[in-house]
DNA sequence: ATATGTTTTTGAAACGTTTCAATAAATGAA
DNA sequence: TTCATTTATTGAAACGTTTCAAAAACATAT
């Protein structure tokens, strides 16, 4: 039948040839092979109930004879998606990252999307070269955590036409989707268990402020000594903020040496997160200090290894696997439809104790 | 001048318009509202020498006006490449990967590319369907760990047109360039250590021999024995191998157990990774015993928390950042010179001694 | 055999950008 | 002013795929 319409055409004589000159199947090369049109061959491979099953088989097996790939650009320039996806994140040597981007991918995948992965190192300026790049790309979505408090430059490059999905940072005006952990909570949780073991006066090792993260650990520690003191007779509670210009393990330990003669009437430490907490551990096990056996310490984010480390550290878990799977499975929502009402998710974080902070008998 | 041109066409009632119906600005929006062809305005983007000041610099106020952002896939289907890289792993939780990750992306962010990561931990269907999407992206070039010794698809992948560079392996024949640590050598380093120490009799935990660094590790465990034996009167020397089905902190553990009641005559344990040790002293440290403090251990990759578990770990360090690094620039040479010829570059490993090998006073 | 309705296939045009042969414009020398 | 050479600009066509109106093919009833 159709070998028929074939012949009836005549001077059809690009002839039957899979590729020529090595180069790669394009749908035409299918489409010869086949004996069908153009049309019918893209019809196979995004709408195959539309065609007749003997025509159907004959263009899969076209497809395989001549090893063809579909090119993603083509479908792209024509009006198809890139099935791509962009992560921009602040530190890939940092754990809660790449945590989070494998609960992003685990997210994508199913739904065949490649995930591109970007590493700020919270240099606003690369954020910017990273956002224009995935914007040529077009990339579908990006899941952000932001280099900067403002996020001007990322509201604009959602509002030129890319959804983006906040990750731990909440957007200020709903304006953006985002997924966050209450670090409010977070930090309350954390000097609460300090408090309850008995401590009265402790250092906050904070990072800079423009850091929202780092604020709100910080506004939870008052949250949560407004709170006893109205609750009961607590004595008095004294925060002692010590500032870093990064919360890394290099960071930590730079500052370890200043806790070497620290006030004695400070008993604990609190760091604002877990990497800036093991870098002050490193340190003052590097000085040969017994610092450790006196003071208990607590971090922040529970990364794989801060059970590992010596002594486990105690630290308020975030959901790091969560955060990222959260926020791809929000972009996949806002992709599949257009209505969609941007909303924020919050995890609530918890406390895990370990010996970092329960070992010690503080005498009042 | 130009202006002239244009009255002079006449009928060019495509106007002057920015963009309509807040569409994207295309090179035909530039083109417009400067004046000048499409040819122009893309002679501007990529050949600017080619252009005159004033022509160049009223097309790049256009492109400022019109907020053109270029479209990657069209260029990419006329014949330019995709200023995508895929980089393909095992595991993105184990650091060295992340590491290895961060190498690469400093090398090619400089260039203008885009780091497409994929996860396939060590799955070879999960590793079959990226390259197809990589494929169909038209990526110009690949990283890759293999997730199999066989590295059949990955070869059929190259011919087929996309460079590769093979990460922490080998190519069999040389037809993939690779970028590799001397495995044989790590293993030897590592037990020469453990020997020169004093110990006699070693339990080698070792992950699957379906991967090569496995066997490699395992085999230069032999030649340093060897090398031993030709060179000195040294006593006996016995290795007792464990196998487990992973190389992950979790294996490292679930093995832990069976050490607990070892042949008092095995004084070290050397672990084919540092996770596996990692586990294996977490195991042991959770089960209440003293194991730790009369056997010597020692990890292998050396990644970045190893100095910082309890006992701090003995480990053979790994390039991590290196072979990341190397591997790009490799792929960036095979992609900038046509005639480039494959090569491997071979890292050599070295030992990094720490409390958990050296503590150990042994009586022969 | 003809008319009508349904299913299947076709193929022109679009998408945004690059390329390069042809054309136009500019420059310098006689 | 004319001519030759150099520089700058133009615009048609290509790239691979999708889309949808039109045409063709098929099925059924009269």
């Amino acid at each position: 039948m159709v070998g028929d319409n074939g012949a009836t055409r005549g001077g059809l004589d690009d002839g039957t040839h899979p590729t020529k000159d090595g180069k790669k199947a394009t749908i035409r090369d299918v489409a010869n092979w086949a004996k069908v049109s153009l049309g019918t061959v893209s019809n196979v491979l995004n709408d195959p109930d539309r065609v007749a099953a003997a025509t159907r088989n004959r263009v899969l097996d076209a497809i395989e004879a001549t090893g063809f790939i579909r090119n993603i650009a083509a479908r792209q320039l024509r009006g198809g998606g890139s099935k791509a996806i962009g992560i921009v994140i602040l530190d890939s040597s940092n754990p809660f990252f790449t945590e989070m981007i494998r609960g992003a991918e685990d997210a994508l995948r199913p739904e065949g999307y490649l995930l591109i992965a970007c590493s700020t190192d919270g240099n606003e300026e690369r954020e910017t070269n990273y956002l224009r790049h995935l914007e040529e790309h077009q990339v579908e979505g990006v899941l952000i955590t932001p280099s900067d408090d403002n996020l001007g430059q990322i509201i604009e490059f959602h509002d030129r036409g890319t959804p983006v999905v906040l990750v731990d940072r909440e957007s200020n005006s709903g304006e953006l989707c985002s997924v966050t952990v209450d670090d409010v909570k977070g930090g309350s949780i954390a000097v609460t268990h300090l408090i309850e073991e008995g401590h009265r006066k402790i250092v906050f090792i904070n990072g800079p402020s423009s850091i929202r993260q780092c604020r709100d650990r910080r506004a939870g520690v008052d949250v949560a000594i407004r709170t006893l003191k109205n609750n009961s007779n607590t004595d008095k509670i004294e925060i002692v903020d010590i500032g870093v210009p990064a919360l890394s393990i290099a960071a930590g330990e730079d500052i370890a040496n200043s806790l070497l003669d620290i006030d004695p009437s400070i008993t604990a430490i609190m760091c604002a997160n877990d990497l800036l907490a093991i870098g002050v551990m490193r340190g003052i096990t590097r000085s040969g200090s017994d610092l450790l056996s006196r003071i208990a310490l607590v971090g922040y984010d529970d990364i794989t290894f801060s059970s590992l480390v010596s002594p486990p550290l105690t630290s308020v878990r975030q959901p790091q696997y969560d955060l990222g799977h959260a926020a791809a499975k929000l972009l996949l929502e806002e992709l599949a439809d257009a209505t969609h009402r941007h909303r924020e998710i919050r995890f609530t974080p918890d406390l895990v104790v370990r010996e970092s902070s329960c070992k010690h008998s503080i005498q009042s």
